[in-house]
DNA sequence: ATGCATGAGCG
DNA sequence: GCTCATGCATA
């Protein structure tokens, strides 16, 4: 119907995996972040991520015997996730962020000792707080400056250098991470237990989902530093507590009697729409919104849900950590056109070669939408 | 593991 | 309105 590229190569939308574009980062501490959108494939459902030789490295060498000791999930809690943590993990093939953060640095983080301070040196008080873990309370909002930056201090070991006391650097996030699926899955936790027992053990629980994001380094830097603490912090208990099960049985019992809205599918074809309009303008505006959304045949709310969305996973798999201060600012109402050059990303969907940029004009409504999509650009939209 | 959704905080 | 952190639901 429409062709959204304007006459993009014939290369349909979903031939390239996910190979989201890199999508700079622009700064975390609330910076206004301004990225400039490269040219990426769409992404169809179907076509997403396939899991490019993705294997958990095997245990370095004898199990800890604690694993022996535990049953395999001492955590009751129907999550279906037992597969997840038997099958699910991404080998990082290469530092995602060696490239162009750190070259080298990364895999110089691998022989220091992961955890060699105890968590506690990043928790000065005892081991609960909730009430300061509070979000919104400047409780956890704290860990992630104060906090973490004495546990990032104490615990990077090899990288003690001035200037990473604040935070922990992307080298070190990324061999917490690593450490802490390697270990979670030793002792036989699923990640579902674990944010089940931050909520337990801080107060404040946390999804399978925000667990596995951690672990894939999939959270910005700013999110990574705060719950590092509280995974090193559960690490710790997890490894010298013989029930954690009280931890994860804790609570739970939050439900969400709050009723969501049903989970929107949006068709292949459709998707690959939007993903073109989204490499023509990463952030339309209410009324182009609602253009596309009467175009595509979808509620606006999902439309616009949808560019946020796209554009917080763009962030998210673009340059993962640091390079914030890297000084390039992107416009992120600049338009930018595809070149249609396939950017180089490691499995986590990071840019390993930040190409340049190419900047577009700020599109114009005749460009924003294409031929079929433009119904009279008058942007009759509230009425047609 | 990840897509779509929610809600807090902000400008 | 947006970003950001987060989670339900689902592939």
């Amino acid at each position: 119907m429409f062709s959204p590229d304007g006459g993009l190569p014939a290369a349909p939308f979903g031939l390239l995996p996910d190979a989201g574009p890199p999508f700079p980062r622009g700064g975390f501490d609330g910076a206004p972040a301004q990225p400039l959108f490269f040219p990426f494939a769409a992404e169809p459902e179907g076509a997403r991520d396939p899991p490019p030789a993705r294997a958990w490295l095997p245990p370095p060498a004898g199990p800890p015997a604690k694993a022996e000791a535990r049953p395999g999930r001492p955590c009751r809690q129907p999550s279906p996730e037992p597969r997840a943590a038997a099958c699910c993990g991404p080998a990082w093939p290469a530092p995602p962020w060696a490239g162009p953060a750190a070259p080298g640095a990364a895999n110089a983080a691998l022989p220091g000792p992961p955890f060699p301070g105890p968590a506690a040196a990043a928790f000065p008080g005892p081991p609960l707080c909730p009430a300061a873990l509070q979000p919104g309370s400047g409780g956890l909002s704290g860990l992630g400056s104060s906090g973490s930056s004495s546990g990032a201090a104490s615990e990077g070991g090899h990288s003690s250098d001035s200037g990473d006391e604040d935070a922990p650097t992307s080298e070190e996030l990324e061999q917490f991470a690593k450490d802490l699926k390697h270990k979670r899955i030793m002792l036989g936790f699923t990640q579902a237990d674990v944010g089940l027992a931050l909520g337990t053990l801080y107060g404040k629980m946390f999804s399978q989902t925000t667990i596995c994001r951690f672990e894939a380094l999939q959270l910005s830097f700013k999110n990574m530093c705060k719950l590092k603490p509280l995974l090193q912090r559960w690490l710790n208990e997890a490894e010298n507590t013989d029930n954690m099960q009280e931890m994860c049985n804790a609570e739970q019992v939050l439900a969400q009697a709050r009723k969501r809205k049903r989970r929107t599918s949006i068709e292949t074809n459709v998707k690959g729409t939007l993903e073109s309009f989204f490499r023509k303008c990463v952030k339309p505006s209410p009324q182009e919104i609602s253009q596309i959304a009467e175009d595509l045949n979808l509620d606006k709310d999902v439309v616009r849900v949808w560019f946020c969305n796209r554009r917080q996973k763009g962030k998210r798999l673009l340059l993962p950590f640091g390079n914030e201060a890297e000084g390039v600012m992107y416009d992120m109402n600049q338009s930018l056109v595809p070149a249609g050059l396939p950017i180089p990303v490691t499995s986590q969907g990071y840019s390993l070669t930040p190409s340049p940029p190419v900047y577009m004009p700020p599109f114009h409504k005749a460009e924003m939408f294409p031929p079929a999509l433009q119904p009279g650009l008058s942007m009759n939209n509230s009425s047609h």
